[in-house]
Order: C-alpha cells, then structure tokens, then sequence
DNA sequence: TCAGCACGATAAGTTTTTCCTATCGAAGAA
DNA sequence: TTCTTCGATAGGAAAAACTTATCGTGCTGA
C-alpha cells in the first residue's frame, strides 16, 4: 500500500538527490528513508531511483513519480490548509429551512443582510411545514431551522430569536365592530380562517381562540397567509396575522388589524440545529442577522 | 500527520454512512476505522462526522475535505497506474548523445523511424565528442549514448551495432594516382586532414595512416565532417570518410572515394548506457531501430 | 415500560510498521 | 595503498495500527 510518507520522503530524496541529506530533511535515519524508498519501489514495482557515484538519479518512472507526488503532496497541503482556516463565520454552504409563515416576512430581508455580513455564504432555503423542517434537520438534508417553538426533538439545540405578536384581521368594510384591543374570547369561532393541517400558525389560532375543540364553518385550510388574508379581505371571515406579516399583507391587502388586549398573545420564533452539528458559533451569527431583520418586532 | 489510511477509511465512510460498512468496506475492523477517523480529525481541527442515530453525516467541513480526498486517492491511484503500465518499450523522454561524426548520417533516418515506430516516444538529441557524452550519461544528462566503441567508463552496458568501414576520400582533380585498393602506408601524412582535437575519428585517422607519432602538417582541426570534406573537394588534401557519411557528402561535395584493400579500416558504432539505468529493453528496442537505419553498413 | 438491538466508543493486549544505532561493503579520493 | 563517503543491512526498540471483547446510549417493539 502506497503511503503518504513514502511520497514525502521521496520529495525529499529528489530535491536533495541524497539519501543522507533527504534523511536529515525529513527528520528521520538515512536507513529508515532507504527502507521507505525501497518499499515504494516494491510497490510499484520499478525503480524510481538509481544510486551511482555521483549520486542518486531519479529514473524516467522516478520523474514520472516525482510530478505526480509534488501534486498529491501539494492537494493534502490544501486539504490541511482548507479544512483548517475554514474560511470563518458563515462560510460556505449553509441550508436554511423556515416555516412558511415567516419566511416570506422574513427571508427578503435577511438574505440581502446575509450576503452582504458574509461574502462568502451560500445560502439554501427550504420552506415547509415545522415536522418536515425538522426531520429534513435531523437527517442531515438541513442546517438549521427557523420555526415557532417549543420543537419537540431530541439532540438539538434552540435559540430563541424573538416574540412575534399576534393580531387579529379582518376585512375593512366587516361588519362587526369588535372591542379594541380585543379579548380572546370575542372571537367567533365560526368566523375563523385557518391554514391548513400541519401549519403551526393554525394550532396556535386555533389555541388563541380558545376553540382548540371546535369545529369551524370555514375550516377548509388555506395554503398561504397571502391567500388567507386574500379571503378575509374579501370578508370571508377574520384570521390571526403574526406582527412581522402586517407590513406586507396590508400592502397587499384592505385589511383591518386589530390587536389584542395585553398580555397579547405572541408567538415566539427561534433557531434549531443538531447538537452534534458543531455550529455554535455559525448558529450565533445568523441569529444576530436575524435580530438585525426584524428590529420592530424584536421583543 | 495526515495519512493516506485515514482518507480511505474517511472514504470508505462517507460512501456508506455507517462506521461498521465503512470497515467491513476498508477490511479492517470497526474500532480501527473509528480510530482513524477520530485521528484525523484530530489532526484537521474539527470535527469531519456526526455522529447521530440516523448513522453519520458528514460536516460541512467533511464535506470539503471529502471531495479533496477522493482527488488525493484519485490522483495516487493513477500514480500508480502510470508508474506501474509504464507506457510500454520506448515511451516518453529518451536523452540520446551522438557522436559529430555519426549524428549527421543517422539522424536523419533514425528519427522518422522510431517516431513512427514508437509513437509515445520524445526525442532528445546531443551532440558532442565521446568524452562529453560520456560525462552527460554517467551524471544522467543523458539516456543513451551513440559513439565508437571501445568506451573507456565502469558501470556502463555496450551494445555493438555496426561496423562502420574506412575509405580514403580526395577531390576528384587530385593529382595524386593512388592504387585502388589503397594500403594504409600508402597515404602521405602530410597531405592527411583532420577534425580538431576530441573527435574519436581524428585519433582513428591517425592510427589507421600509422601516424600516430608524425605532426600533420595541416593539422589545423576542422569542425565538422562536412567542413573537412569540403576542404578536400578544394584540393586541400584527403581524409578518411566512414562509409555511412559517404552518400551524403559525396552529394555535396566533388569527392573520389578510394577503398582500402581487405582487411578494411573501420569503426566499430555501439549503443552505450549506465547499468544502473534498468533500461535494458529500452536500449534493446533502440538497438534495433537502429539497425533498422543502417543496412547498407550492416556489418 | 422494559428487554432487545444497533451502533459507535472504549479497553486491553497483540501484531505490524517504522525507526534508530551500529556496521557492512563498494567506490572514489588522497 | 588507506581514508572517506554513501547507501544497504542487521538487530532490537518504539510507535502505530489492529483485533476481540465490552460498554453506553438511544431506538424499537412487545
């Protein structure tokens, strides 16, 4: 079996055209590097060197070798140098999965903050419900996950990132005249639009409303917030919105937003990863971007 | 210190995902590759694998350092390849020294011959006087050396390849009326002209002409067989002309060629090589390219 | 919920590899 | 000739790598 010492050894011989002097070279007993120069010639079965008066030549398959060794030597320099400096923070590919009730709030900004923190990221996104995200994370298809907590895995690690607030929308000309701010009882559980199964956001409604048990009129599960809030803005019925999703879906929609009394009900956001990822520090920095994103929402 | 052992096994277990396949795979046994594996990365710094319940995922450093690795065993498997396949008999750099007195007659048709009979080789010609070449072989500046024999060097193999005979060659309008057959006391000394000092051919002149002693009066050493024939078409005197150079040079220059009775002057051409070389077949097949070239003065 | 299983890590001892010192033998130099 | 240089060889020590047996953890299914 051919070895890398066998080659670095051979480099020295070359460059030195000696056995004793590539010996002290490479800090080792000329016999020791003979040896290994005899091994490689075994191994290849020709000899790379002659050995004459004047001192040691290579062969034509000794210089054949000796081009190909300085490469490899070379390639296993900038695999130890590669891997070592790491290219720092956020470097490089990272995978990113967010539910798809914050990633089109939060990724138009967090990805241009990104690119510009860090020149050197690539970044993948994926947005799917929290259960496909985190078992997307846990085998390995994800780097981390930016969902609403608490997430029930095992192995990994959770930063909190910051308390979204929940509002309730409904449609400008709606007839009701709901109490400003709003208690959660008011609602009309009959009236309620929900995203479809597996969102978070329709649990947490649902939980909101305190109608975890009912069934609603309306319950057919849109497929986006935009769509949901098309319907309501269509005075179809109301819907909870999260904070950071206001901005654009008023834009976008002629919503009325009313709050809740206080203590409001919130969602909270944060970062997961695999423990065993060994991304602490990658984990941090891209929760620091985050916190810079969404700085009217951070609480 | 990074071995080729820890990037096979690291191979191994990129490929299949599973400590135990990865020594199955490597034949060895799984605490081993375990070992390596921790072993190098401890050597890089940073952790190369996760280890999780849904087996092994590589990190993204692993990542990196994968596909590095399969270039590195990539490359040294075609180390050993191209060392070992060899390219077969005549293949790639062959160095050749030339004696002056040969080069221009064989070279020619020597080298459309082994270009054409061994595609895969480059030539490397030099020419200068035996003792030269002699240094170059024996400090591997050269493969291969073609020159008269004997060659006075240890440590070198001879092959004979032709005998190459002697005339006498005057110009055409020379006065002098010399029997045909010539005996060798039977040329004139003085009237002798010879390459400069070194050439192996100036030292046969002399010795054929029984000279060897005698100071020639126009002893000035030209450069070159040609310059010497040309003085000789110019009435300038006569020289000895191996018969290889004769069809060229009598195309060039108005010569008379007057043979020596039997048994004929001549010089004995041979391949020589350093027997360290290991290229004993190499020389073989030159030997016969060679052969190939000359038969005419095959002898 | 608990035994069973799968999997990587660890332990202990053995084999293999690599190395060192000392010395040999050949070849060139004084 | 004798001396010196240089690579090869010998013998034994040190280091590396391997093996089998076992541990600990986390998943699985009765």
């Amino acid at each position: 079996m051919l070895t890398l010492r066998q080659m670095r050894y051979f480099g020295a011989l070359a460059s030195t055209r000696h056995f004793g002097k590539a010996a002290a070279l490479a800090n080792v007993s000329q016999p020791a590097l003979s040896a290994q120069i005899m091994e490689m010639e075994e191994h290849l079965g020709c000899k790379l060197v002659e050995r004459n008066r004047s001192g040691v030549l290579l062969t034509r398959n000794g210089m054949e070798a000796l081009r190909r060794v300085q490469a490899i030597l070379a390639e296993v320099e900038r695999l130890e140098d590669a891997v070592r400096e790491n290219g720092g923070i956020l470097h490089g590919l990272v995978r990113i999965g967010i539910i798809p009730t914050v990633a089109p709030y939060l990724v138009p900004r967090l990805v241009p903050h990104l690119r510009r923190d860090h020149p050197d990221i690539e970044i993948e996104l994926r947005e799917a419900v929290t259960d496909r995200l985190v078992t997307d994370l846990l085998d390995g298809r994800l780097d981390t996950v930016i969902a609403a907590l608490p997430i029930e895995a095992d192995n990994v690690e959770v930063q909190p990132l910051f308390s979204d607030r929940f509002f309730m929308a409904m449609a400008n000309n709606d007839r009701d005249v709901l109490m400003s701010p709003l208690t959660e009882n008011q609602v009309d559980a009959d009236r309620l639009l929900l995203l479809e199964e597996g969102h978070c956001l329709r649990d947490q409604a649902l939980a909101v409303c305190g109608t975890a048990g009912k069934r609603s009129l309306v319950n057919f599960g849109a497929t986006s917030m935009t769509t949901l809030l098309q319907m309501v803005s269509h005075d179809m019925g109301m819907t909870l919105i999260p904070e950071m999703a206001i901005p654009t879906e008023t834009a976008r929609n002629d919503l009325r937003i009313v709050p809740f009394a206080e203590p409001a009900p919130s969602r909270e956001i944060g970062l997961i990863w695999r423990k065993s990822s060994g991304r602490a520090e990658d984990m941090a920095a891209l929760a620091q971007a985050i916190a810079a994103c969404v700085p009217a929402n951070a609480g």
